[in-house]
DNA sequence: ATACAAAAATAACATATTATAACATTATTG
DNA sequence: CAATAATGTTATAATATGTTATTTTTGTAT
């Protein structure tokens, strides 16, 4: 076997220089090394047999390490800072040890942020958001549900999802909504997400609803539900008094946090 | 904007640009990268497919979503070339309308890529990776297995996965290996992942092991069970005759595609 | 609304560029 | 000096780009 040939010098000096960030085309790097754009090829060729470069045609890149990406329709997220105070909220009814559903939506969302350096907590969730937001975090185990994955959604939904929470019992539930009606009806944008959400409060000791307050007196395509089965419903404090009063009528707990 | 630029780099500096906000139609990028206006609509067409851009008429937007990454621990797979003939020769016996499970692995995800365009597939898979690459994809409606979502690695397990492949059964699954015996064993570097694999050909009427060659003759930790409860064992042309006639007294059909 | 003109996007084809395959040639090694 | 690997040469294939004609969209005036 040739020992450290001519040839496997070049390929290390070319591997070396792509990864280095230059920008090379065959022809420029045949010239630089003095030989004929077929060898420079082979070379590339090889090269990206082991995995270290990319080719494109006309082009090399270095290999991107292996990282896979899921894009979502961004809902626009208002109101950021009431979420992060309510998240903040519900974070102090989370006991280390707890077993946790993280439901879908930007404020559960914020929620979890939060949870990434809490430790011994098992989080399950059919929120891949959520469940990309936690991957890290050394104390906390995440169960991801299954379930159809729908295209430009992050969350798992259909009767998989359902079927994957029915071998769970946990102690706590935090799930968001898309409108509350002002009788404490709970609605959602999407009637496969509002069976699920159904299904988690089934599941759960207690479940905690946490919305911002515009999303009050508003409705949506689909009922999941009413508050009433909540343990609290934990708002900002916009809420109206009237509003306020209205719900207060249905037997919930409201909870409010400044903003 | 002097000369002109590799086509790749292009469009990723188009995504960049277009991403930082900046406004642009058409003639104004053609002009700044010195080519055609037709290659600026291919490049866009491009970028809108892989999701990164909105196009209008007259204009281009940044696609308003959030990217959530799963970064892992990227193993750099070697023996592309021999990955890629084995998931080629693999496509072959998927016919549309077909329900397929593809399992982890390198080989396996080269699979997946092959799978993008595909029309009327589903595909059942314990893996974020192949379920990231098909995310997009008009044809192909995927459903993620649920379970543990180990930290640094992309792949769902755990007795939720074991479970929710209970509640399928499809026409055929695409399984990996890490080592293959001379005997026919079957081997996993990881157990978990081999209880999964066990169950995945228990709900597949026909399995096929995709592997290159440089895996045959090894072993590794966890044992899953042998080539002879496959269909077909998918390998290249570099195997040795020796070890082909070895294999071939378990009984397991092998198919060789070359590289 | 309807018709029309202007702008933009697409389709179809032609051209140019880049990559691969097959074979010939040259080094290199044991 | 044979055997093998590396390189070069040429022909062919694949891909990207450019050109032009046609269709779609958009805006405007009727």
């Amino acid at each position: 076997m040739a020992q450290k040939s001519i040839s496997h010098e070049r390929q290390n000096a070319i591997c070396r220089m792509i990864k280095a960030g230059e920008v090379f085309d065959v022809s420029r790097l045949a010239k630089k090394f003095n030989v004929s754009d077929m060898t420079i090829h082979r070379d590339l060729n090889k090269l990206q047999n082991q995995g270290h470069i990319t080719r494109t045609h006309g082009g090399v890149m270095p290999a991107e390490r292996m990282e896979f990406e899921f894009d979502f329709a961004a809902r626009r997220s208002a109101n950021k800072k009431a979420k992060n105070a309510i998240a903040k909220k519900a974070l102090e009814f989370i006991k280390p040890g707890s077993k946790i559903i993280i439901d879908t939506g930007t404020t559960t969302l914020e929620l979890a942020y939060l949870l990434k350096d809490f430790s011994d907590l098992t989080v399950i969730t059919p929120s891949l958001a959520v469940a990309s937001i936690l991957q890290f975090s050394a104390g906390v185990q995440t169960v991801l549900l299954g379930g159809i994955l729908r295209k430009g959604s992050p969350d798992l939904t259909g009767v998989v999802a359902e079927k994957v929470l029915d071998m769970f019992m946990v102690d706590l539930a935090f799930q968001g909504a898309d409108g509350i009606g002002l009788n404490g009806e709970l609605f959602n944008a999407d009637m496969r997400i509002a069976k699920v959400d159904q299904k988690i409060r089934r599941r759960a000791q207690k479940t905690y609803i946490l919305s911002d307050s515009s999303k009050i007196g508003r409705t949506d395509l689909a009922s999941n539900g009413t508050l009433s089965e909540a343990e609290a419903f934990i708002t900002d404090s916009n809420i109206t008094k009237e509003r306020m009063a209205e719900l207060e009528k249905t037997g919930t707990k409201i909870i409010i946090c400044k903003i």
